[in-house]
DNA sequence: CGAGCACTTGATCGCTTTCAATAGCTGTGG
DNA sequence: CCACAGCTATTGAAAGCGATCAAGTGCTCG
């Protein structure tokens, strides 16, 4: 909270989410108007990108790192409602104000558009306007999946969901298969876990401990994890165990 | 499940969804190409729209009636994910299969698009698509409220928070003020509100007659429900009781 | 009048929370 | 180098809330 954001500088054609973020689908002309309107912006970890209720002069593409949504009720109840990875878009052109909280989790990058002729860029521009129904569609089946796992699942198989999640995730970006054991990093600490999965850290502490204890994952310090078998993790979660394995 | 959905017909022009659903932005032109590809179906309550994991043959909107977007696990726990009231959209053009379960809650009235071609004319008609992404992420809006429904409040606060949606909802179809009682009918079994909320029947059954009994709301019969002061019942619910007055 | 359905209410159980203590790690300063 | 603060995480014990199991009510329809 303490540093101010840095500026840095970067170009399209070397940048690592150009084919999946919202400017995917924009040709080489496209891309030029948007470049006009672009600048990138660093947030260390910890520090809060966008306030809720606060006027949002741009929106943007996450270029690395992981940042959250939250929401947060009056006696301090919080609930992550978005998690934000590389190439996943923040704002909603043509609202006013910011609905929640984002906070960077790690050290992030956000390529910015300032807001106004952004929205003007994609009145005209079917290309962006269509990758973004495309990337809000996503959010909404991702939304709904974890609506599931809010309203239905046990915490341990809220802790199973969320791991198998992360554990896809991270595949899908490190061009790993899902085949043998899969290792990764948690990029989340207990208490946003338990933001994430509607429970209080304690429990996310014993089910985690649980599962190693059982076998279904092995634990190198607090954050280095190793799945022996993601099938069996799968199974722990309640998901089907069979398909579902293109990301 | 044993009666096939009838079908009728209308016209756009004294649609009462006109100027809400995805049409709403289309002039009498587009209208004219919409008009070719669109069939009404109508279902009756209890009946299955679609099934999870089918083909979609057609999107659309829903003109009258409530039906309800459910996720099933494979012990049969199930999540409501979506309540669809009229003017919203169902389907997701871009995708094959249906991912949930949708279900006509009463009876209900579909303006239905074969797909495909409904696919094309919204790839060369921007006021379509930029209608899909407007209503697209308030759904996705909705979504995340519900989220910290599920996640973060108790049984209490999620009957009150639901009560509070269908009051407002009721509210601006009727075009009824918030201001002074709010009287409406509720439009789902109590087994439905459960599975909205992530609660059991019972537990559902308990909390509401609680709210009566504390004065809360008043009931008479099982469904039909005064609402004497918004925002005793707005507290209740554990949100903001000032602001928030337009939907 | 009885079957079926939606709903209510009661008693008990158990999972998750709450409260509390402790461990492990990192960085700071005497 | 060690003491200590501050933070994250683990673990234990007890309490509470919602789930589960089980009757029972009231209504509609055949």
């Amino acid at each position: 909270m303490s540093t101010q954001p840095q500026l840095c500088h970067s170009n399209c054609d070397d940048c690592p989410i150009r084919h999946r973020a919202v400017c995917a689908h924009c040709d080489k002309d496209e891309l030029e108007e948007l470049e006009e309107i672009k600048y990138y912006r660093s947030f260390e970890a910890g520090q809060t990108v966008i306030w809720s209720g606060d006027q949002m002069s741009f929106v943007g593409s996450v270029v690395s790192g992981i940042a959250t949504l939250t929401q947060t009720m009056e006696d301090g109840r919080t609930q992550m409602v978005g998690l934000l990875l590389p190439s996943d878009f923040v704002g909603r052109p043509g609202r006013e104000g910011a609905p929640y909280d984002v906070v960077a989790t790690t050290d992030l990058v956000m390529c910015c558009f300032r807001k106004k002729p952004f929205e003007e860029l994609m009145a005209r521009t079917p290309h962006i306007a269509h990758r973004l129904l495309e990337m809000t569609l996503d959010e909404l089946d991702a939304a709904r999946e974890w609506m599931l796992v809010l309203g239905r699942k046990t915490a341990r198989e809220k802790i199973a969901s969320l791991l198998s999640i992360i554990a896809r995730r991270d595949a899908s970006l490190t061009k790993r298969g899902m085949s043998g054991p899969m290792v990764f990093d948690l990029p989340l600490t207990r208490e946003a876990m338990a933001d994430y999965l509607g429970l209080t850290l304690e429990t996310v502490s014993r089910q985690i401990s649980a599962l190693k204890k059982d076998g279904v994952i092995h634990l190198e310090g607090k954050r280095h994890v190793t799945i022996p078998d993601m099938g069996r993790l799968m199974e722990e979660a309640g998901d089907d165990t069979d398909g579902g394995f293109l990301v």
